[in-house]
DNA sequence: GGCGGAAGCCAAAGCGCTTTGGATTTCTTT
DNA sequence: AAAGAAATCCAAAGCGCTTTGGCTTCCGCC
């Protein structure tokens, strides 16, 4: 069933009834309400290539997938996509992933926007001064970071968590119990999360008179094995921490397994706070000591990133605004006052 | 840069550049090679909506999502996408997900079809008698199914690992070191796997005189939660195994906290084989006790799926061609004779 | 030398939609 | 009752590509 078929039936012709269907005003009401039951009734779709050819709209949203044997895509984005799915879902938005080869983003991001594949796009796991966002803009096309990126030389529109607000408040809650010597696990430095987070744990400690020594600080790919590993190096330092921050649920699950071959406990030996991007599968009062955590629900930034995509898309949102999500401290039992 | 601006650029028709582009033999060598030379030099690229329109080929390929509060989406996917991705990358392939709702996916299915929105599709855990086959069968739209289906009145195009097999073989040698009291704890019951599995096990048990009982058997989603509760229920019980088979490295991640609460050891007590689809960020070595496990990379049959499916999709494969991969059975620490 | 057939190229017709620029009808207004 | 305004509706022109159905050339051959 196509527009002529259906202009076709309802002897309208193909205007009155594109028209009748989107809404114009130059249709009346008595015509409108025809058109739109004859086109439910036959299950009428407007062919979206037709459409997309015609008004340039494509009806998507797109994100450029890095792949490659080297890029491991992690679990956070799988949630993250859950979240989008739910919004766009109840907005007849599809999402297009398009792989592509670490060196070839930008070629990526320039062909979805000449051929108006998407009609917005986002952007994740910015970096400081992400060429993407510089480009994207350049581009013009509607687009959302998740999360920051930093020293660039215009403001641009994100959503992201407090990181830096949160990794204070953790290590500030430490310092009060009376740890001094406190390290941070964290991701892959080059990322901006990664930074802030780096930043909110230094800020607390400096507030405190303390420092951290470089020693005291592992940023590597949040896997268990990285988890496990750095805290071996850690706690088997003569300096060793009395409390750990760590940035991912899944590098956790390392540190406490590291902690416990090394014959120690937490949190008496070990007081542990991580952050938790609230997982179905991998809750943090489920671990064996119920962990202390800065949370924030990464699915729920997902949906909200997908509603504000949407909203540029029809011109409701404009503009580089820039949000902030405040980031629960939920205590549990894996922080104690540090040992004597 | 368009066909038109191009074509006039090289002072021929449109007809005679679209023919060279595409290969068509219409076409002297000389011309043609000079139509590429300008069409990369000018970087030129079809517009995928005019193309899309005019050929009805999409150049994509699309997965329907089931999206919503009540969905958890798992791990497994993204991986799963890593794969498909790193194939699709390099054949200029894109992915879309359309996200539905669970009750409307056949809504889904038709619509992207009726639409030519994809080239083609893949289905992921399926279910016995899973009516979305039936329904892409009956649609004539190229598609895999990841995994297996059964009980359908037709022969249909999948990949799928040999489940029953592994765990056939992995509660072999279960028994072979002694264990009559085997338990499983399977993924959710109703996708196709988790029955073959069942399966497996049940066939291993069987050649040597034994039996699965009811209150060994668990199926849940495979959560960590989930893994930690049912390896206490199993433990707790009168008739409790000395043998654990499970469907998922993130279970197993309860199943030792379950086995470690309780006071038990592995294997000493307890001996452990899981399936691991292998990700980059949980690693059965690094178990506390290293993992035995059914191994088969879930990302290596995500970039083979997007390879059939191309074939597919260009008419190098057809008709109703399954694919299994065996799996290997890799042995680590975690098993042992049954305790005496 | 003329004819048949390749080889090489092109004009134009879609694909299904939106949108511009009227045309027609109906309603007000004076 | 005539004229202007408003309300409805329509024909046709794109959007950028592929593809059908020719139309020229250019050879080779009898």
């Amino acid at each position: 069933m196509n527009l002529k078929q259906l202009s076709h039936m309802l002897s309208l012709s193909q205007t009155t009834v594109s028209r009748a269907l989107n809404g114009y005003p130059e249709v009346s009401e008595e015509t409108r309400r025809r058109v739109m039951d004859a086109a439910k009734r036959h299950g009428y779709r407007p062919n979206p290539s037709a459409r997309r050819l015609a008004t340039g709209k494509a009806g998507m949203i797109g994100y450029v997938m890095p792949t490659g044997a080297s890029v491991d895509m992690d679990p956070h984005f799988v949630e993250f996509l859950s979240g989008l799915g739910d919004y766009a879902r109840s907005h007849d938005l599809d999402l297009v992933l398009s792989p592509t080869a670490a060196d070839e983003e930008e070629t990526t991001y320039r062909r979805i926007v000449a051929n108006k594949q998407v009609d917005a796009v986002y952007v994740s796991s910015p970096r400081p001064a992400d060429r993407r966002v510089a480009l994207l803009e350049h581009l013009g096309i509607p687009y959302i970071v998740h999360g920051r990126t930093e020293g660039l030389d215009f403001e641009y529109p994100f959503l992201d968590i407090d990181n830096e607000a949160a990794f204070q408040e953790a290590t500030r809650l430490l310092i009060q119990l009376g740890h001094t010597k406190v390290a941070l696990i964290n991701g892959d430095d080059s990322q901006t999360f990664a930074i802030h987070r780096e930043r909110g744990l230094k800020k607390a400690l400096a507030a405190s008179g303390l420092k951290l020594p470089a020693h005291r600080l592992i940023s590597v790919a949040m896997t268990e094995e990285n988890g496990y590993r750095a805290t071996r190096r850690l706690l088997e330092h003569d300096e060793a921490p009395t409390a750990i921050v760590c940035s991912s649920l899944f590098m956790t699950l390392g540190v406490v397994r590291a902690i416990r071959d090394l014959g120690l406990s937490v949190p008496a030996d070990v007081s542990l706070i991580a952050h938790d991007d609230v997982f179905p599968w991998l809750k943090p009062e489920n671990f064996s000591v119920p962990l202390s955590t800065t949370r924030s629900s990464i699915r729920a930034a997902g949906a909200r990133v997908a509603e504000r995509l949407a909203a540029r898309i029809s011109g409701l949102e404009t503009g580089p605004r820039g949000e902030i999500w405040p980031v629960d401290l939920v205590v549990r039992g894996s922080i104690a006052g540090a040992p004597a």
